[in-house]
DNA sequence: ATCACCATACTAGTCGGCTAGTTATTCATG
DNA sequence: CATGAATAACTAGCCGACTAGTATGGTGAT
């Protein structure tokens, strides 16, 4: 049975900074490398050089070096003294893990979110929705993704446990790639949106247990495509470890 | 009333590296000034600057800002860009949202070890509860805090999520820094130990219920030394936000 | 005495260059 | 042709110097 997923074979290159842009040019190439190797712009295992990072973003080696080692300090990259640096690969256990991880924690955040959300919060969960309603309809998957970690957001926002999206957010990003790898397999967005329909109800409803059991269904489902992916492109895989 | 909390005042003085010590002096630095931090050796909201750190060290700027940045990402220290960086105040709903994520995860490991772990991983555990019985004997803290690292950490490797455990490790430091403040007031390592004990009991017992709920009690408890240190030492911590 | 302003002394940000260590290539030798 | 040693071409690590931005302290005018 073959495979409907491609592989990207084209060569990362980027455009040099917007010499206008604000901030620390350190802080914005992290950006802009972080967002390449979340959308597999840049592919797993890709070797990454500072110089030619930096040659190819028109700064020095040090802005490059600095964003590289914030990257490295998320897991997005890995710095191998003397010897380069690599885009990591995805790791089924790391992915299990994160997955693991949300679990706990936002089936929790969804209980607690059901006894203590407040009007607004509610209002505004219901306008992502919504908003996820257009970018299902318009096929706009990299729409529904950023949708997706607004609305996730805002249930942890909802019991004022913003700090607990700041960790869940770094975890969040190793499950991301394995999304966008899977974004030309055609995402079942609208059956995301159906579930994100269900906990944003449950939690309006003030039902705690409700709340739980469709966000913990709505997460189990998340990796589904991994072991498909595992074969399709085993190249991007760290085999286990 | 009168609390026996004693707020450290000595500045912060660094001795010299060690020149014949291997590794790159950038992770070195990163090590030293992080476990300063945890110890409260260098206060919360004390200034640091990479000029006095680098002559202190006998390193140049380089690896100490890298260090610095390294930190930052893991929010122990806030730079602040062309003014200066400062060892991050203790937030309590930082702290708080650090205890929800670690009741929501933890618990989860708990009940899954109760199922899964193998006879290795148990008799692990309980070299580490004989370890910490000599260290609460010697009253050793400093001690006794390390192997409830390595206690929680074997948890987590019982299930196959060792992998949970690095994000865990970060948040986990967060708390450790307000356990280091609470300890010249006597942390109740006794009673932490008897709760230690009954988790490991309920999970050699096979008994995921029970394993769940104690180590729930656990955590519950630890941030319960935080109201006092606040009214003895408000200067170090950050006023809600 | 008060306030505006300016020189000064900091800060982190960035740069180019050099170094030590690793890997790939080349070339001499069997 | 095969093999191994010298070499060339990389890598990230580290350094000193300079820059742009920020706070501070003092000076002068009012």
């Amino acid at each position: 049975m073959p495979s409907q997923i491609i592989a990207p074979e084209a060569k990362t290159s980027l455009t040099g900074l917007d010499p206008e842009a604000p901030g620390p040019v350190g802080l914005r190439v992290r950006r802009i490398i972080e967002e390449r190797i979340i959308t597999n712009v840049m592919r797993p295992g890709e070797r990454l050089s500072e110089n030619d990072l930096a040659a190819q973003l028109g700064v020095s080696r040090q802005p490059v070096r600095e964003a590289l080692i914030r990257l490295s300090e998320a897991g997005l990259v890995q710095v191998l003294p003397q010897r380069g640096t690599v885009v990591t690969k995805i790791s089924v256990a790391r992915a299990e893990s994160a997955r693991f991880l949300r679990v706990s924690v936002e089936c929790a955040l969804a209980r607690e979110a059901a006894s203590r959300a407040d009007a607004a919060a509610i209002t505004r969960m219901r306008s992502l929705i919504a908003d996820q309603r257009t970018s299902v309809r318009e096929a706009d998957h990299a729409a529904f993704l950023a949708l997706d970690d607004a609305l996730h957001r805002a249930i942890a926002s909802a019991t004022g446990h913003e700090d607990v999206w700041r960790t869940l957010h770094n975890v969040k990003q190793q499950m991301d790639r394995v999304r966008y790898l899977s974004m030309p397999d055609a995402t079942p967005t609208a059956r995301l949106l159906e579930q994100h329909e269900a906990v944003v109800g449950a939690i309006e409803a003030r039902d705690p247990d409700e709340a739980e059991a469709v966000m913990r269904l709505h997460l189990s489902e998340l990796l589904i495509s991994l072991p498909r992916l595992m074969a399709a492109m085993p190249d991007y895989f760290d085999q286990d470890r």
